[in-house]
RNA sequence: CGGGGUGUAGCGUAGUCCGGUUAUCGCGCCUGGUUUGGGACCAGGAAAUCGUAGGUUCAAAUCCUACCACCCCGACCA
C-alpha cells in the first residue's frame, strides 16, 4: 500500500486519505454525500451513546419529528429564512413516470405546497409546540433527536461539510428566561465535557458576534478547537432562542397567575464533524490516531509465527489474553490472518488508530512476554503477559491522557495575543492559529477585518479575562479580547 | 453560484492534440507454491458498457453538444 501524503506536504489530500485509508467513510455519487463505512460509523455509534445518556441524566428525552417541512412554516420566522433560504433541497413532486423508455417527473404530481427538506427542526417542532404548550405545567419541555439534515453546501468535504450530515438536535421551552439561559449553557458544558474528556480535544468556550450567530437566535454559544493546521472548527453550538421562534409561531402559555407569556427556547447540535476534527486533532503521518474512549478497537493482537503449530501455540495464549482484556471491557480483535506479513499489520492497525498493538511471536512466547506498542507515541516494550490485565488498562488511560495533552499544548501555541494590526496580518499568514486581539464590538469592523484577511470572529470568550485595550483595526476602546482564526 | 482543472478495471495511470486491430503499466483481487519480528517473493489468472446521454463518421476513449460527479481558488456555511 501507497504510503500516507504528508500533512506538510499536503493537509487537505492526507485528511481525506486518512478517511479513505483507514476505512472510515468515502464519497457517493450523490453530490456532496458521504458513504460511512462500518469502521466510522463505529466512531459515531460511540458518540451517540455516551452523549444519549448525557442528554438522559439531564432530562431529555428523545423524539422524532418529520423529514420534511412545509414551505409555509418554514417562512415564518425571518431570520430563519434569511438563514437558511440559500441552502434548502425542496421536494416540488411526488410520482415518476415513463416517457419513452426514460424515467421523468410525472408534470401532473406537482405538490399543492412544496416540502422543504429539514436543514434544521426548528420550524417544524416550534409550530408543535403550539400544540403541546398551554400552561406553565406543560413546561419545561426536553426533547432531542438523532436525525439527518440536508444542507446545500457550495463546498462540500467528507465529514466537516457534507450536503447530507447525521447529528443530534435538543430543542427545549421554558417559562423563563434565565431557566432557558441556563439549559443553553448547561448543554454546551456538557459538550465541552464530553469533547475534552471523551474525544481529548480541548476546546474554548464563547459566545458568537451577531455576525455568527445562528438564524433565529438570541446568543450563540459555542465551543471552537484549532486543527493541526492552524485553521479553527466549530465543533458544537448552544443557542439562546429566546422568544424568536415563540412569537414566530404564537407559542403562549398561562403563567400561575393567569397571564399569557410567550415561551423561551433554546436549541442545540453537534454532528458527524465531530468525526472530522477528531482525525485533523490527532492523527499523524502514520496515519488516525484514536482516543481509546472512542476507538472502535481499543487492542490489536498480532501473532508472529512460522507455521500452523506456532500459531496454534501463540492462540491458545492469546484466548487467555482476550478473556483478561474481555474482562477489564477492553474491545480486542485477534489478527490471525496468514495472507498478510506481520509488516503489513504493523501498519495497517497504525493507520487506522489502533491505541494499542499487542505483538506475540515464539520468541516471546518462551520468555513469557509480549510487546506492547502504544500508537500515540509509537513505544515499545516487552510486558510479562500476566501483567496484561492491569498494564493494558493503565496504559489506554495513560493514552487517552496524553492525547489531551499533546492537543492542548498544540492548541495553546496556537493562540497569539496580538495588538498590531500588521502583527495580526504576519501572525495569520505565517502562524494561523487563533488570534487573541481587542475589538471594538462593532459588526462593522468586523465584516471590513473579514473582507481584508478572510479571517473571522470565532467567538467572544465566555472565560472574561477583563482588560482594558483598543480595537485592533478602528483603534476604539475595547473591554475584552477576542478569538480571531480562519476557519472550516 | 463565478474562475480553473479532472473523469480510462477497486485504486493510481498510458493512450486523447493528429479517430483506425485484441485499450498500456503498476498496486490491489483470485489460484498454487515458497514466505512471515516494520508494507514478502515466484508462477498463472480474472477483471473496463473509456463518467452519462445524444450527435458526427465506414470507424469514437480520441471530434462536437448537453448533463453528472469530483478536486483547487472565491462567495455561502455546522
Amino acid at each position: 500500500m501507497a504510503q500516507l501524503t504528508s500533512r506538510r506536504e499536503d493537509y487537505s489530500k492526507w485528511y481525506n486519505e486518512i478517511i479513505i485509508k483507514a476505512n472510515l467513510a468515502e464519497t457517493s455519487n450523490v453530490r456532496g454525500c458521504m458513504i460511512i463505512k462500518p469502521y466510522g460509523f463505529a466512531i459515531w455509534e460511540k458518540i451517540q451513546n455516551i452523549l444519549n445518556k448525557k442528554f438522559k441524566n439531564t432530562g431529555h428525552d428523545n423524539i422524532y419529528f418529520p423529514l420534511f417541512i412545509p414551505k409555509s412554516l418554514f417562512s415564518k420566522e425571518a431570520c430563519h429564512i434569511d438563514g437558511f433560504s440559500q441552502e434548502c433541497a425542496v421536494v416540488t413532486h411526488y410520482r415518476l413516470k415513463k416517457k419513452d423508455n426514460n424515467i421523468i417527473i410525472d408534470p401532473e404530481a406537482k405538490l399543492e405546497e412544496e416540502l422543504i427538506v429539514r436543514p434544521t427542526s426548528e420550524t417544524i417542532i416550534w409550530h408543535t409546540y403550539r400544540r403541546w404548550i398551554k400552561s406553565y405545567r406543560d413546561l419545561p419541555i426536553l426533547i432531542n433527536q438523532w436525525a439527518n439534515i440536508i444542507r446545500w453546501e457550495m463546498h462540500t468535504r467528507l465529514f466537516l461539510r457534507t450536503s447530507e450530515c447525521l447529528w443530534q438536535e435538543g430543542h427545549t421551552a421554558h417559562t423563563n428566561k434565565k431557566e432557558a439561559v441556563c439549559e443553553a449553557k448547561q448543554m454546551l458544558n456538557i459538550y465541552t465535557n464530553f469533547i475534552e474528556n471523551y474525544m481529548a480535544i480541548p476546546v474554548i468556550q464563547g459566545v458568537k458576534t451577531a455576525i455568527e450567530r445562528f438564524a433565529g437566535a438570541e446568543e450563540t454559544y459555542c465551543i471552537e478547537a484549532i486543527m493541526q493546521n492552524g485553521k479553527a472548527l466549530q465543533i458544537g453550538t448552544s443557542h439562546f432562542l429566546g422568544q424568536n421562534f415563540s412569537k414566530a409561531f404564537n407559542v403562549k402559555f398561562t403563567n400561575n397567575k393567569g397571564y399569557q407569556e410567550y415561551v423561551w427556547g433554546t436549541s442545540w447540535g453537534i454532528s458527524t464533524r465531530l468525526i472530522g476534527a477528531l482525525i485533523m486533532i490527532h492523527s499523524d503521518d502514520k496515519g488516525l490516531v484514536l482516543p481509546p474512549k472512542l476507538a472502535p478497537i481499543q487492542t490489536v493482537i498480532i501473532p508472529i509465527f512460522k507455521n500452523e503449530e506456532q500459531l496454534k501455540r501463540i492462540t491458545k495464549i492469546v484466548s487467555n489474553i482476550k478473556n483478561i482484556l474481555k474482562e477489564n471491557n477492553i474491545s480486542v480483535f485477534y489478527d490471525d490472518r496468514n495472507i498478510y506479513t506481520p509488516g503489513w499489520k504493523f501498519n495497517e492497525y497504525e493507520l487506522k488508530g489502533v491505541p494499542i498493538r499487542i505483538n506475540i511471536g515464539i520468541k516471546d512466547l518462551e520468555k513469557g512476554m509480549v510487546e506492547i506498542v502504544r500508537r500515540d507515541n509509537l513505544n515499545k516494550q516487552f510486558v510479562n503477559y500476566n501483567y496484561i490485565g492491569k498494564i493494558i488498562p493503565e496504559l489506554l488511560t495513560i493514552i487517552q491522557k496524553n492525547l489531551f495533552k499533546k492537543a492542548l499544548e498544540r492548541r495553546n501555541n496556537f493562540i497569539t495575543k496580538v495588538d498590531d494590526y500588521n502583527e495580526f496580518k504576519k501572525i495569520l499568514n505565517e502562524k494561523g492559529g487563533f488570534i487573541l486581539a481587542h475589538w471594538d464590538g462593532t459588526s462593522e469592523t468586523e465584516k471590513k477585518i473579514k473582507l481584508d484577511t478572510k479571517t473571522t470572529i470565532r467567538c467572544i470568550p465566555l472565560k472574561k479575562s477583563k482588560e482594558k485595550g483598543k480595537c485592533i483595526y478602528s483603534g476604539k476602546p475595547s473591554n475584552q479580547r477576542v478569538f480571531f482564526a480562519k476557519a472550516y
